[in-house]
DNA sequence: CCTCCACTGGAATGTGAGGCGT
DNA sequence: ACGCCTCACATTCCAGTGGAGG
C-alpha cells in the first residue's frame, strides 16, 4: 500500500523528463488505493462492515462477511480500508491481524493457507521461518496456527475473488479452529465474490460451519463515477483534461454496471489515445475512441475465450444476421443453421436442449440478447437471438480459431 | 374467455476427466 | 495401480407457458 511514491527521475534525454499528458499514472493503476477521505459514496457500506468485524477491536470475534457486488464496485477496497481502521482501533492490549489474499492467485487450499502464513507471520516475533513451499498442507496449517497465537488476539483475513478458488474448505477449517481448541485467537473471514450464487454452490458441510452475514455493492451511479474520477484528476497534468472528458467517461461506465475500474481505464486509455495523436490535451473524442477499443477488447476476449461449441452456435447466428434481412432468429432457424455448420465441419451436434443453454449463456456474457416472444395459437412461446455486435466483426473474430476455419459460406 | 400451438426450462440421469486416499 | 468421489458437461423427458385467434 505504497503507491505514493512519485517518480523521482533523473534526466535522460532518451526518456521524456516529464510526461505531457500523465503526471502520475500511478492513481490509475488497478490496485490503487485512494486515501480514506477519497472514498467515494461507500460509506454505508464502510459502517456496516466495521459493525460486522466490530469484535475484533475489542478483542473477541469478528464475524465473517461474504460481500458481494459486480466489478468495480469497491468491495476490495472497502474491505482494506475497514481493516485498517480496525487495526489502528484497536483497543489497548488487543492485537489485529489482515491478510489480504486474492484467489485469483492462490487458488488452492495449500497456497492459501500458505500464504497466510507467511503474510502473517512476523520472524523476529515468532522465530518462525514460512518456507514458501515444500510443506504439506496441514503443516503450513499447523504454522498458521502457531504464527497466530503468538501475535494475535483476533485475525481478519480477506479473500477476494472467493469464487476463482477451487477449493471452498478453507473457509470451513478457518471458521472451525478456534472452536475446535486449535488456536486461542479469533479469525474473521471477509470472503469477496461476484457472483450472487456463490454460496449455492458452497459445499453443505462448509456452509454449516462458515456461519456468515451477507453484505451487497450496489453499482455507482455516473455521480459517483464522476468524483471518483476527479478525485484521481491530479494522475494527469495541469489543464490536459478537457472539462467535459470525465462526465464522459464516467457516462459510459456508468451504462454498463457502474463499474469504477471500468471508468477509469477508459480515462487512461483516453490519457494513452491523446498522446499517441500527439494531442496537447485530452479531448472528448479520446474517450469515444477508448470506449470503442474497450468495447472490441472484451468482446474478442470474450468470443475468443469461449468453448468450440459456443463458437459454432455464434457462428450460426452470424451467418444467419448475414445471410438476411432480419437480425433476429428463432432458436430453431439457429439451430438449423449451427447443424449445417457442424456437419461441414465435422464437429458433434449437441441436442437443441443444449443448445438453447448456450444460447444462454453467451446471452449472460453480453455476445447475444435474447428476447422471449410469444405468436399465440401459431406457436406459443418462442426466443429470438440477436448478435449485440456487427455481424460482420463477430465472424472474423471466430474464424480466428483454426477449428473453425474451414467453415466457408457457400 | 377458452383453446392451442410448439417451444421453453426444470429435473433426473448419464458420462468422462481429474483429484484423493490407500 | 485401484476404486471412490466430485464436477462439468450433455442428454432425455415432459409439464408449463401465455398471447393470438376463434
Amino acid at each position: 500500500m505504497t503507491n505514493d511514491s512519485s517518480p523521482s527521475s533523473v534526466n535522460d534525454p532518451l526518456f521524456e523528463s516529464g510526461h505531457r499528458i500523465f503526471a502520475n499514472k500511478d492513481l490509475l493503476k488497478i490496485g490503487h488505493v485512494p486515501d480514506a477521505n477519497r472514498i467515494v459514496g461507500r460509506d454505508e457500506e464502510i459502517s456496516k462492515l466495521a459493525n460486522r468485524l466490530n469484535g475484533a477491536v475489542h478483542g473477541y470475534a469478528p464475524e465473517n462477511v461474504i460481500i458481494y457486488g459486480k466489478t468495480g464496485t469497491g468491495k476490495s477496497l472497502v474491505s482494506k480500508h475497514v481493516c485498517q481502521r480496525a487495526q489502528n482501533a484497536a483497543q489497548d492490549g488487543v492485537d489485529i491481524g489482515t491478510a489480504y489474499i486474492d484467489c485469483a492467485e492462490d487458488k488452492t487450499e495449500t497456497q492459501v493457507i500458505s500464504s497466510l502464513a507467511s503474510k502473517l507471520n512476523d520472524k523476529h516475533i515468532t522465530g518462525i521461518a514460512v518456507p514458501h513451499t515444500g510443506l504439506s498442507t496441514s503443516k503450513y496449517y499447523k504454522l498458521l496456527w502457531k504464527a497466530l497465537d503468538v501475535q494475535f488476539d483476533s485475525v481478519i483475513i480477506i479473500l477476494d475473488e472467493i469464487d476463482l478458488m477451487n477449493d471452498d474448505s478453507v473457509l470451513m477449517k478457518l471458521s472451525r479452529a478456534e472452536e475446535a481448541g486449535k488456536i486461542e485467537c479469533s479469525i474473521g473471514v471477509i470472503a469477496i465474490s461476484n457472483k450472487i450464487q456463490y454460496v449455492d454452490n458452497v459445499n453443505e458441510r462448509v456452509k454449516s460451519s462458515f456461519q456468515h452475514k451477507e453484505l451487497f455493492f450496489k453499482p455507482y451511479d455516473a455521480n459517483q463515477l464522476r468524483e471518483i474520477m476527479f478525485n484521481r484528476e491530479d494522475a494527469f497534468q495541469d489543464g490536459v483534461l478537457t472539462e467535459d472528458v470525465i462526465p464522459l467517461s464516467a457516462a459510459f461506465a456508468a451504462q454498463e454496471h457502474g463499474d469504477a475500474r471500468k471508468a477509469i481505464d477508459i480515462l487512461r486509455h483516453a490519457g494513452e489515445v491523446a498522446y499517441e495523436a500527439d494531442a496537447g490535451q485530452v479531448k472528448e473524442e479520446h474517450v469515444r475512441q477508448a470506449q470503442q477499443h474497450a468495447e472490441k477488447d472484451r468482446f474478442r476476449e470474450l468470443v475468443n475465450g469461449a468453448p468450440t461449441q459456443a463458437k459454432a452456435a455464434l457462428l450460426a447466428l452470424t451467418e444467419l444476421s448475414i445471410i438476411s434481412n432480419d437480425d433476429a432468429f428463432l432458436t430453431g432457424r439457429v439451430y438449423d443453421q449451427y447443424e449445417r455448420i457442424c456437419n461441414h465441419l465435422d464437429m458433434d451436434i449437441l441436442s437443441v436442449r443444449r443448445f438453447r443453454d448456450i444460447l444462454k449463456e453467451q446471452a449472460f456474457l453480453g455476445v447475444v440478447e435474447i428476447e422471449k416472444i410469444n405468436k399465440g395459437s401459431a406457436g406459443g412461446i418462442h426466443l429470438e437471438n440477436r448478435l449485440i455486435e456487427d455481424p460482420l466483426v463477430v465472424r472474423e473474430t471466430i474464424l480466428e480459431d483454426g477449428r473453425m476455419q474451414d467453415w466457408i459460406r457457400e
